[in-house]
DNA sequence: ACGCATTTGTTCGTATGTATT
DNA sequence: TAATACATACGAACAAATGCG
């Protein structure tokens, strides 16, 4: 966008000059990849960090607004500016799409079926931005949802995490936690995600999908691939998702 | 959002006040809604609405961003504040989310099938908020995409539109329209979508879009449900998409 | 080629309103 | 009630992009 008028040799592509609100919220942003504030707490008021940056308090206010319409911070009136977190349940369904076609509130039940860690594959080490070989964890899931009296499987979910990041990350502690996977990483491993990209395509039930989703081989699957990233655009989370999608839509807003 | 702390009796949900801005957001949206201003036009400068609505610029200004994040719309330095179109190529594929796996930009072609005008089955008619029984244009198309030296079939595409609005929209208008055809809505019919809702499903291909779309009956299919509204939010197309996801994918951004 | 007028973009400052504690 | 925080509104000045004479 900078560059439109730039000299026609040498310089490869200076962005040569920012925006005062820019560099604030790049400031920002590098305190809470830092760690200086952590998800669900408050960050200094408006004026403290206009003092401390040496910006007048309308420059600040114009990159938090950019950081919360971005949904990396959350404004409260009268309380403070915060750290968005995956804790609470107003944002607890910002990444899942899935909706019941019925138009009841999303209720599924989680149902751990593995965790182990291993060698990535090629393809997985690419996408997570790994060197070839190194560790990572794998996590499988179901999640059900009630239909009458019983629960039936809806989502058969394959994560991979870089190991690095996510030593001792077990079945048990998996098993254990209560609320938001996207929290537990968020509490435990100091990984918080804020955007994702996801590729989506119809393919058909292989046989030992169609098992775990008590669906006929060959049953028409939604299959949602998800690559989610922390600040400064670190991918840390590789995710394939079937969906099935009898009862169930994925729903999805353009604008 | 507002009523949190409304007396609790008699008054229902009264808005009750309205910051200055959000009152010239909705003067601004209701000279969009009345034509005053038409896609691609200028609308006036910040100073002529700052002295035409008697508030200052940094008002004017507040509610033309806004609109301009919605993509309603579309500010130029230099040059002055645009009402959006869907004619330039910057916003062609704004509702498109169908891409090459392959990394390459979108190259469709397309090859209409049919267009006609009939009573709005009660589903269609439900959904774009039509008088039971009312006249709708349904069109079916084809989407193409080139393939080596072959082109394949992509997309089977089925709109609806309300038929008061479309009145001349005919198989020869639509074959004759080279560009995207909700330009040709905004340039012929004065409907301009700005707000689409979607709802994905993976199915199976029926006998009859198998044929059209050259796979063999039963391929999984990604099913795209879309509802397209105007200004106020008056829905104005209904359009059921049938991808075939084979070499593409339909590509979304969480955050 | 140059400068000028226009328009949006950025930055500052100040005052007041509203929500929370 | 008072203090603190974000929200709204106004005004002013300069920068950058554009188009025209």
């Amino acid at each position: 966008m900078s560059a439109a008028t730039a000299p026609a040799a040498s310089l490869p592509d200076a962005p040569a000059f920012s925006p005062l609100y820019q560099q604030i919220k790049a400031l920002l942003l590098k305190g809470l990849e830092g760690g200086e504030w952590l998800p669900g707490q408050v960050i200094p008021s408006e004026v403290e960090l206009a003092a401390r940056f040496r910006v007048s308090q309308g420059t600040v206010r114009k990159a938090v607004d950019e950081l919360a319409t971005e949904n990396v911070l959350v404004r409260r009136q009268g309380k403070g500016t915060f750290v968005a977190t995956h804790a609470e349940s107003a944002t607890q369904f910002r990444f899942l799409r899935l909706l019941p076609d019925d138009g009841s509130p999303p209720a599924l039940q989680r149902r751990l079926l593995d965790c182990r860690r291993m060698r990535a594959p090629a393809e997985v080490a690419r996408l997570l931005a790994l060197a070839p070989g190194e560790v990572a964890v794998q996590v499988r899931r179901l999640l059900l949802a009630p239909q009458g009296l019983e629960l039936l499987p809806v989502v058969l979910d394959d994560l991979w995490l870089p190991g690095t990041l996510f030593k001792g990350l077990t079945m048990e502690r998996l098993q254990a936690w209560r609320g938001p996977m996207y929290r537990l990483f968020e509490a435990e491993f100091a990984v918080h995600m804020i955007r994702a990209e996801e590729k989506l395509r119809a393919v058909a039930a292989q046989a030992d999908d169609a098992v775990l989703l008590a669906v006929p081989p060959g049953t028409p699957l939604l299959s949602v691939e998800r690559l989610a990233y922390t600040y400064g655009d670190r991918p840390v989370e590789l995710r394939r998702g079937l969906y099935h999608t009898a009862a169930h839509h994925y729903r999805n807003e353009l604008s």
